[in-house]
DNA sequence: GACAATACATCACAAAACTATGTATTAAAG
DNA sequence: CTTTAATACATAGTTTTGTGATGTATTGTC
């Protein structure tokens, strides 16, 4: 597992709901290649992710699923539930909080008395 | 387990690495003090995490332990090997890397056409 | 003397993402 | 026209990594 993919866990679901907040209904492929487009490549949702997190999500009642066919082949739309958008606002908080807690840990100075 | 244990995935090794080289010398259960302190108890770094990590740092030749006596209590400081230090720097660029990476994502409105 | 803090350690478990695999349609390339 | 790539879903088994629980033992505090 390489670097990238490890630090992916448990940013996955974020992720997902902060773009279903963003554009109002996606699916599933769409998403992997809007995070791909919007990391520059550097982040790559495979599918063997993103389809049991959706799944998972969806079990959670925080998306919906609508079943869409595109001539023949299926396409299953999702939307954030009343329950996914306060999830989402919520765990991207926590995200970003994290995010900047890490960058202090990692960019502080450690030793004691720094001043 | 909490959104903050699963964030810290993949980042344990680095800020291990991190706060080694920023200090030079130390101990286990230092280590776990000091990501408290730093990031005002947000992370907390479990002691069933700690050791196995440093345990498999110390096996890949990342870093290299000296037993101390304080008393009767054993410590034992850790240090960079030169291979270490080198893993230190990049791998601290690398997570630097990915939190940009991750908040530009999640902060950057994924509608297309945002012009 | 009891309890909290210091200080190490290991094991069974859980969570999350991956690889590999499978099915099927549609578009592009030769 | 045929082969390959892209689109689009899905699941099973494996791996990684951190946790909780537990264990041992010393030292400081009330």
């Amino acid at each position: 597992m390489n670097t990238s993919t490890e630090l992916l866990k448990g940013t996955l679901s974020t992720i997902i709901l902060r773009l279903l907040e963003g554009n109002g209904k996606m699916y599933g492929y769409e998403l992997t290649q809007r995070v791909k487009e919007l990391t520059g490549g550097k982040i790559l949702i495979k599918e063997g992710s993103l389809y049991p997190a959706l799944h998972k999500l969806e079990a959670d009642g925080h998306i919906a699923a609508e079943s869409v066919f595109i001539g023949k082949r299926i396409r299953k739309y999702y939307i954030l539930t009343a329950q996914g958008s306060k999830v989402a606002r919520q765990s991207v908080h926590e995200l970003l909080d994290f995010l900047s807690t890490m960058e202090h840990l990692i960019t502080t100075d450690p030793r004691y008395g720094m001043a």
